[in-house]
RNA sequence: GCCCGAGUGGCGGAAUGGUAGACGCAGCGGAUUCAAAAUCCGCCACCGCAAGGUAUGUCGGUUCGAGUCCGACCUCGGGUACCA
């Protein structure tokens, strides 16, 4: 062992070990248990950052900690290569998508590898490679004979001057974000999953993912949104022909006597009807139609509305006529597009009525309050009781539940309504109009109408002869590609030219890995062997969507036969990690607008910051590390200034996994001391005489045990940074230990083990210097000796009153009265109760004392 | 707007309802050195001379005892169905 902790001499040497002695190489072994740990794949952007190593880190711990556990581990990593920035970077900078995005994917994995992460690479594939996304089409035509894909109008982000489709992130206020054109929404054919025929069960089945954070399931139940609610028809007064009534949903069905408006969404049939017939319900319309398509754009407009002048009669009173506005905060694809106003019990409605003038009547009360008019919606929880003054049921006190199942018994009862349950969650719409994703493989034939692609036709490829200078989708304007023969009676049709939502390539890769080079989407013993995924590590912010997504397809998937039917739940456990931060430095130039700075520019001091020439710098505090804000770190020079092993540990330190992360460059050079530190201490040991002996022997052998015991648990537990808390006590109780030669030895070939999931090269030359054999990353995890771990003396602390006053040290298993005699007995506690009596003693065993006076 | 989180020393954070601040960073003092770097040893929440008091975003509650449980609020972050 060298005298000096030289990085990047020992990481070439173990990786290169590694790979020849093929260690991370999953093998389907039945003679072990298997342990199959996923991180999320990454979009291939071209550079790594901070929150990739920090991803693949914590996944890699758990990845080498299983296997040396004796679990036969796949740890694999692909690619999640369609998407919008290959177009974009096409449109701004020339080039083709898929060279960027194959050139992009070369340069990340030349800066994963130097990481020492113990990947299965044999396994790696993208999900624009054509053999990966025609087993996708495979699948979806499958999907399709299924019935669980289908056809329906949907509204999308138009821009009206770029003439094409856009995302959501490129309606910025708005507007289109080239062309700057006020954005509308308008309808085109797409195709759908039909998620919410499982809503059910993806609800239900929430209950079974015990391993899944709380707040993930919370989530989902909440985005799935399970509703018990009132369907019912108002009679119309005055609507076009085929409107002589009105559908409407509602979860309040206890409210219907505040009912004061209907109110209808501009993309309801009603709406369409009207707008045909008169300009200025069609100007109003198209008003209300501006803007962008996501909930958030709707829910915080500014509520518009226009008096049809079509009028409902109320159901419980034929007499009374409601008027009908067209709303837009109304949403079509909720409940049936239409809704009754309740305005005293809903703050929306109460503004739609304060606006438009119309009557506020409220329909229950506080518990013994008096009816008042309002000066704002009373909208207490469905489980508080209250006084209904004008519901269904009058002058009862009841809660809202009580009152709204009575509710629905009424409407059923009288026949004008049923109770129905409803779901939040819509169906998924994967359409996308443009060119770099999947292809859907259907032609529209003009006899037969929409024709599956011949699964032996499959993969139906990408042209690679596209032009990016217009906007709008290069599939639609290339005819050698879009015109073919109807699979189905030979004549003249057209490919789809929609493209499939990324989601979709996300939903199932997990699976692919299993058999990644399979001529079929999956093989089943590969499949039955390593699914399901026993760790999936990613950040929260896929915690709804690719997460149900993935829930949904595996529930298809098994629906199809590509997977078998304990895998329609794919992930056992889930953890959701925290970003990697960094403070931002800005400058400001001499027209005042802000400039950024890398880290690397800037010089710290102790008052601030300062540019190398002497600008001063202001400091922003930390945010996630963006390219725009320029607060990037990037892994590779960390990795060149400090070896993998200080990136790995520090990423791992400190801070809890699951919250955001901190870089400081004082961190990274604390843990390359740290590591230095290490190495040196094992140096010294190594060179101990082989005879010499201390007094330090049973001590540190309790330390050793109590190390593997912590560091252990911290790793199952996934408290890495606890972990590593307790690495470094380890570390300086071995540097002060002075004991025998054998249980020094022991004891630092124990601490390079503990460290091996975070810092796995360091590990390696600790264990060959202290004589390990083979292998550190093929040793097995060291156990602690139970009978190491007792203590036979404990510390009680005394409280008086509940402030802490003194502290006692008795035998393990004193019983309780003892303990009592000797806290009384203390001199302290005589003191501060000062000749007060003692009402309550309260001795909590191994733990605490208090004496309340 | 709606859903979900998070807020503890100068900083990152630790704490089965039971001694708040483990461990690390920064800082301070010392040893070593001609000197410095590196290394090693020690100190380190705040107020107070002390006794002691005050402290876990804010306000209130439950409890012998609350960072932890409950209620209201504030700030920051994630998601909001075409960013991935």
């Amino acid at each position: 062992m060298s005298s000096r902790y030289e990085p990047s001499v020992i990481e070439t040497k173990w990786q290169s070990a590694w790979d020849e002695a093929g260690v991370f190489t999953a093998k389907a072994d039945p003679a072990k248990p298997k342990y199959y740990v996923l991180e999320m794949f990454p979009y291939p952007s071209g550079r790594i950052h901070m929150g990739h190593v920090r991803n693949y880190t914590m996944g890699d711990v758990v990845a080498r900690y299983k296997a040396s556990c004796g679990f036969s581990v796949l740890h694999p990593m692909g690619w999640d290569a369609f998407g919008m920035p290959a177009e974009n970077a096409a449109m701004e900078r020339g080039g083709h998508p898929r060279d960027w995005t194959y050139g992009n994917i070369a340069d990340m994995k030349a800066q994963m590898k130097p990481l020492g992460l113990s990947i299965d690479w044999s396994r790696e594939f993208a999900t624009c490679d054509p053999e990966y996304y025609g087993q996708q089409q495979a699948m979806f035509l499958d999907m399709l004979e299924k019935g669980l894909v289908y056809r329906k109008a949907a509204v999308v982000n138009w821009d009206p001057v770029d003439m094409t489709v856009l995302a959501n992130e490129q309606v910025i206020d708005g507007k289109g974000w080239r062309s700057g054109a006020a954005v509308e929404r308008r309808e085109l054919t797409q195709w759908f999953f039909r998620i919410s025929d499982m809503a059910g069960d993806l609800l239900d089945s929430l209950d079974g993912l015990t391993h899944w954070p709380e707040k993930v399931r919370l989530m989902q139940a909440n985005w799935i949104g399970k509703s018990r609610g009132l369907q019912f028809a108002f009679e119309t007064v005055g609507a076009p022909e085929g409107f002589d009534r009105l559908e409407v949903y509602t979860t309040r069905p206890d409210t219907l006597m505040g009912a004061s408006f209907a109110g209808i969404s501009p993309d309801h049939p009603l709406a369409k009807a009207l707008e045909a017939q008169d300009p200025k319900i069609a100007a109003f319309v198209a008003e209300a139609r501006r803007g962008g398509t996501t909930e958030e754009a709707l829910q915080t407009a500014e509520k518009l509305g226009m008096d049809t002048g079509i009028r409902v009669k109320h159901p419980l009173d034929p007499a009374r006529e409601l008027p009908v506005y067209i709303a837009n905060f109304i949403l079509m694809d909720y409940g049936t597009g239409a809704i009754f106003g309740c305005p005293a019990h809903d703050q929306r409605d109460f503004e739609f009525a304060s606006k438009y003038g119309l009557p506020i009547p409220s329909v229950f009360v506080a518990e013994g309050a008096q009816e008042a008019p309002l000066a704002e919606a009373f909208t207490p929880a469905k489980s508080e009781p209250v006084q209904y003054i004008r519901g269904v049921v009058t002058n009862r006190v009841m809660t809202g539940d009580e009152a709204l199942a009575e509710a629905i018994k009424l409407a059923e009862d009288k026949g004008f309504g049923q109770g129905v349950t409803k779901f939040r969650l819509r169906d998924w719409g994967l359409s996308r109009q443009r060119y770099w994703g999947c292809p859907i493989p259907v032609v529209h034939c003009p006899a037969c109408g929409v024709v599956p692609e011949k699964k032996e036709n499959l993969p139906v490829e990408l042209p690679y002869d596209v032009s990016f200078d217009k906007p709008g989708n290069p599939l639609d304007r290339h005819p050698s590609w879009r015109d073919v023969a109807c699979p189905n009676c030979g004549a003249a049709a057209k490919r789809e030219t929609d493209t499939m939502d990324t989601f979709v390539d996300s939903s199932w890769y997990y699976a692919r890995f299993t058999s990644p080079r399979a001529q079929t989407p999956t093989v089943a013993a590969d499949a039955d062997y390593w699914m399901n995924v026993d760790q999936y590590i990613g950040g929260i912010e896929h915690a709804i969507l690719h997460l149900l997504y993935s829930r949904f397809f595996a529930r298809a998937m098994n629906e199809t036969g590509h997977l078998p039917a304990r895998s329609r739940e794919p992930f056992e456990a889930l953890f959701t990690q925290g970003m990697v931060t960094h403070e931002i430095y800005k400058t400001t130039d001499d027209k005042g607008r802000p400039v950024w700075h890398l880290p690397e520019e800037v010089i710290r001091t102790d008052e601030g910051a300062t540019l190398k020439d002497g600008t001063p710098v202001e400091i922003i505090p930390s945010a996630k590390m963006s390219k725009s804000k320029k607060n990037v770190v990037d892994p590779m020079n960390i990795i060149a200034a400090y070896g993998a092993d200080t990136a790995r540990w520090f990423v791992m330190s400190d801070s809890p996994p699951e919250r955001d992360v901190e870089w400081t460059a004082a961190g990274a050079e604390a843990t390359h001391k740290h590591l230095s530190r290490v190495w040196s201490l094992c140096s010294r040991i190594g060179t101990m005489p082989a005879d010499h002996t201390g007094p330090g022997d049973t001590d540190l052998r309790k330390a050793t045990a109590r190390a593997v015991e912590e560091v252990t648990r911290s790793i199952e537990s996934f408290a890495f940074n606890k972990a590593i808390a307790g690495l470094y006590a380890f570390t300086n109780t071995i540097a002060k230990a002075d004991a025998s030669t054998p249980v020094m030895k022991e004891a630092m070939r124990t601490l390079g083990q503990l460290m091996s999931p975070m810092t796995p090269h360091i590990a390696e030359s600790i264990w060959a210097y202290q004589g390990g054999q083979g292998l550190c990353a093929r040793a097995p995890w060291p156990k602690a000796d139970p009978a190491l771990l007792v203590d036979d003396t404990v510390t009680l602390p005394i409280q008086i009153n509940g402030k802490r006053r003194a502290e006692i040290s008795v035998a393990k298993d004193l019983p309780a009265p003892e303990v009592e005699k000797l806290a009384l007995a203390h001199e302290d506690v005589v003191k501060f109760l000062a000749g007060n009596p003692v009402k309550k003693i309260i001795v909590v065993p191994g733990r605490i004392i208090n004496v309340v006076a």
